[in-house]
DNA sequence: ACTATTTGACCCGG
DNA sequence: CCGGGTCAAATAGT
């Protein structure tokens, strides 16, 4: 079920990343962020071409719904440009207080989805991922409380991912979810076999399973009908982990949920990580916002191609700058 | 018994 | 000081 959607995410976040990218093109922005734009929007298309052909295996679908993206603007800002990049390997310097610190641009977006129970399907709001709430608060002018969320596996693979999730004012049906940072942890698990988190509001369904490899749910596509989606991107803080090199072939990044429209921040992040068996990782850091704005549609959607390419995997396209370029590590297994 | 959620306290940046 | 975010003890659910 939600595959189309999540192909729709994903293809809605590599947009938003790839507007990101043309907005600071000419900026001053360092060549890491916009190696990392670039990586992630390729690790995001990459994910969707590889369920896209899960999806047809079974045939069908072309998922998608023309889908159109207002988006009004995204910002990104840009904080620091010159950042050292700390921590990326094991060594790092002293900084213990950077390790407190670090906190600088994270990637985050949102996502606002309708919850439409009267169909029959609705819209849970499980994104896949499995998710543990360990906070809620009451946000100022908001009627609904805040929920925060972070993944289930932080301690068990260092995943730093985490979400809000807020009722909007106006209409109770939607839910705004906000992801910040990446999913570091076994991305096949989290990937198709959706552990799923329930929010619990209203909605929950169940399933769990976790699945691990990744057979590819059968898919269905119909409930895309009406997607749309808007992105915003903006920056803040951050920290992210990131999986490294956006190896992993799947999921990782956002990915929503159902279908109805999200919205997407994005803001700026670091990636990298490595992991290490055991883990531990590092981060990186980059800093910067970004705005831009312009609003683009997408209209085409996908072909189907399923016979794409895809590999899954990390291809790790270029890498210029990065400075660690892509060491496949392994890490995933779980 | 164990794991997830609840919820007020705590922390931290603005 | 205030508000958003996180921690963690208590509690609820398996």
């Amino acid at each position: 079920m939600d595959t189309s959607a999540r192909i729709i995410n994903e293809l809605t976040q590599g947009m938003e990343l790839a507007k990101q990218l043309k907005s600071i093109l000419n900026s001053d922005a360092s060549p890491e962020e916009k190696h990392f734009l670039i990586q992630a929007i390729i690790a995001s298309y990459d994910r969707a071409l590889v369920m896209v052909n899960w999806g047809d295996s079974s045939g069908q679908t072309p998922p998608l719904a023309p889908l159109m993206l207002n988006q009004p603007e995204s910002s990104v800002s840009i904080d620091e440009s010159p950042r050292s990049g700390e921590y990326d390997q094991p060594f790092d310097n002293q900084d213990q207080k950077v390790v407190s610190k670090k906190r600088k641009a994270m990637l985050t977006w949102k996502n606002q989805i309708r919850i439409s129970t009267d169909t029959g399907l609705e819209g849970n709001t499980d994104d896949g991922y499995s998710w543990r709430k360990y906070g809620q608060k009451d946000i100022l002018g908001a009627k609904f409380p805040r929920s925060y969320y972070r993944c289930t596996y932080r301690y068990v693979h260092n995943c730093m991912a985490r979400k809000q999730v807020q009722r909007t004012d106006e209409d109770p049906t939607v839910f705004e979810i906000t992801y910040r940072g990446q999913h570091t942890c076994n991305p096949a698990t989290a990937a198709v076999a959706p552990p799923k988190s329930p929010e619990k509001h209203e909605i929950k369904q169940n399933n769990h399973h976790h699945i691990l490899q990744l057979p590819p749910p059968p898919k269905s596509g119909d409930m895309l009908t009406n997607l749309r989606e808007n992105l915003t991107v903006s920056t803040s803080d951050l920290d992210t982990t990131v999986p490294c090199s956006f190896s992993f072939p799947s999921a990782s990044f956002g990915c929503v949920d159902n279908y109805q429209q999200f919205h997407f921040t994005n803001e700026t992040d670091n990636f990298l990580q490595g992991y290490s068996p055991s883990g531990s990782n590092y981060f990186t850091e980059w800093g910067n916002d970004f705005q831009h704005h312009d609003d683009s549609n997408l209209s085409g959607m996908i072909s189907t191609t399923a016979s794409a390419t895809n590999s899954p995997l990390a291809f790790p396209t270029d890498t210029q700058d990065l400075r660690t370029n892509f060491p496949f590590n392994s890490g995933f297994f779980i």
